[in-house]
DNA sequence: GATGAATGAGGATTCATTCAT
DNA sequence: AATGAATGAATCCTCATTCAT
């Protein structure tokens, strides 16, 4: 399925600079150098490019999340896997996490999730952390917290990071932004 | 004017329940109770309606928080206050921070600010938490760390405590969720 | 409501002279005189316009002949007064009838009635021939005949007329044609 | 050709359910059980289509009007066979028929004809009619009349009788309606 | 000042037709 | 010959903005 992906692309690429509303459904078909009709040969909607666009990589994000957290010895190698696969991915995959984090952010808008599975996604994230947290509670490995709050935390800090990669994009950014709030957490919830 | 501040109100309650796109001038008009050719009276289009909306309660939300600020006496006190006064303001101003948070989003996604004033808000807002930390560093009081990362992981955090929520709303939330970011970063700055 | 029957007048002499699926909305505007926005001020979609011209005329045709045939002193009258409105009716709104006998069309090509009070409006001019013949047949004005298949008869005959004082708009018709198919309905119904 | 016939039923079919403007090309080729391409292969527009299974069938129903009526020994016998040989051919093409009638119904919608061959046929059909009055009259087998105005009369009834069969269709209908309408002719011509 | 009727540019989507395989 | 993926012209409808009253 070469064509699907290159919408795919082509979406995320015009979707990331304009935004959703903005962005005519001619704009992506020019980008991915196929005529508009093409479009509907492979998805119903502009809607549904678009989630299409998000939730491919959605997945993908969550499964490197995964494998890179599963493989963790230590809580703090499991939270700062967290962190960097989702710095790596930004690196990689810049549109994508463009057009993710303002979804995200429309949820909190809108008081309701858009997707079911582009929710689900986002909650697996925090529970994976929480899980994490938990476990260090219980091994004494950190103070008593509540492991929820922990994750959220981690969310949170991880977001502004990406944020600010993405706002600087192109210019300069604190290369140990990452380090800091890591650090941060570290010492915070030390015994 | 009255006027012109029902307008804006309006705008707040429709924008934050329906998001830009969606939000039709009628419905601003008649959530306002005027013609919808009045509207064009006090604003030139409807994207000056929603900056407005939004930097008129940016401003206020930057002065209350100078002020709460100014007034503390230890470093704790002034991120303290920050914090706080944003969840304060969330709670009495649900419907502005919406948009306001969304807009934020919407900054980085696009990665240029779309409306100058409010960017420059923002930025001060960092910019005062910076200059407490680094007082506070020069005092001795905590670690030596770059004020302006411990600045941006006050902002990420305040920002991740208030969509939740908004995200929450009318649900429950931990009300304890401010206390533990707050003793997190305490922690995680002291000597 | 002057726009709205101008509206309306514009849609039937566009639908008639081109027909429903080559009519474009923007065609009808301009006919109208009035931008394209402002159809839909007074209609909610193409569809309705459609029925509403086709409704507005058919109750005026429906009432008119309900009058002519009460007026009626014999069952010939009455049967003849069905016929003769419709024929001048025809000469004044032509372009109705063409819309109107087409929508016909259409009912018995889907098997289905499109729009339920014109179905009515059809099937209550029968039900009003066929209690003329109804009556006829009582008083032994006119032998034992089914009166809705009596009835059926005048309405084919009538629609035949005019079918082809429609095709040969502008041209000549034999003015005799209504006078010979009554004349034949009355010899072929009498005792 | 097999697969030119196979074609053409798949159309009549699919238009007779939906309609010209409702149907699409794809419903037609999956209908014949063929690819979209191959249709034109074997017709060059949508519309040839429509008219190809038209004519074709208006052919055979012109052919077998003419065998019947031709072998008819009395003028009765002709207008009988005449009306008899549609009704049957109703009852086993039903889906040409809808289409036929409703594309008479266009014809005098737009005062002229779409397709001169259909129109011809159609003509031709109601000659013959007159053909048989004339020689009728002549032979003072009936009264007088313009033979022209007798034939219109008898197309109108077939019609008449044709679209309340379809109109109908699955459900009942008077048996008795093409009796009735013939002897009503029967008596109405008589000297 | 206030209004809302009028406008038309703009955009998502459909579908008849083509053509490379 | 057969196919169906690709195309873009065409069309309905929306809605920000204007302006006559």
């Amino acid at each position: 399925m070469k064509r699907r992906a290159a919408i795919l692309q082509a979406a995320r690429t015009v979707f990331a600079s304009q935004g959703y509303a903005e962005t005519v459904v001619e704009d992506i078909a020019a980008q991915a150098g196929i005529g508009k009709g093409t479009l509907y040969l492979y998805f119903p909607s502009k809607e549904q490019i678009y989630f299409a666009a998000l939730l491919d990589d959605a997945r993908r994000l969550d499964k490197e999340t995964r494998e890179a957290m599963s493989s963790a010895a230590t809580w703090r190698e499991a939270v700062g896997a967290y962190v960097m696969v989702r710095l790596r991915y930004l690196a990689e995959h810049g549109d994508f996490l463009r057009i993710f984090l303002t979804e995200l952010c429309s949820m909190c808008m809108l008081g309701r999730p858009l997707n079911g599975e582009l929710f689900r996604l986002v909650e697996d994230g925090e529970a994976q952390l929480a899980q994490v947290f938990a476990a260090a509670v219980a091994r004494g490995e950190i103070r008593p917290v509540d492991p929820e709050l922990a994750a959220m935390t981690v969310s949170d800090l991880t977001r502004g990071l990406m944020e600010r990669r993405l706002r600087e994009w192109g210019r300069s950014f604190d290369p140990h932004d990452a380090e800091f709030a890591l650090d941060l957490l570290y010492r915070g919830l030390k015994q």
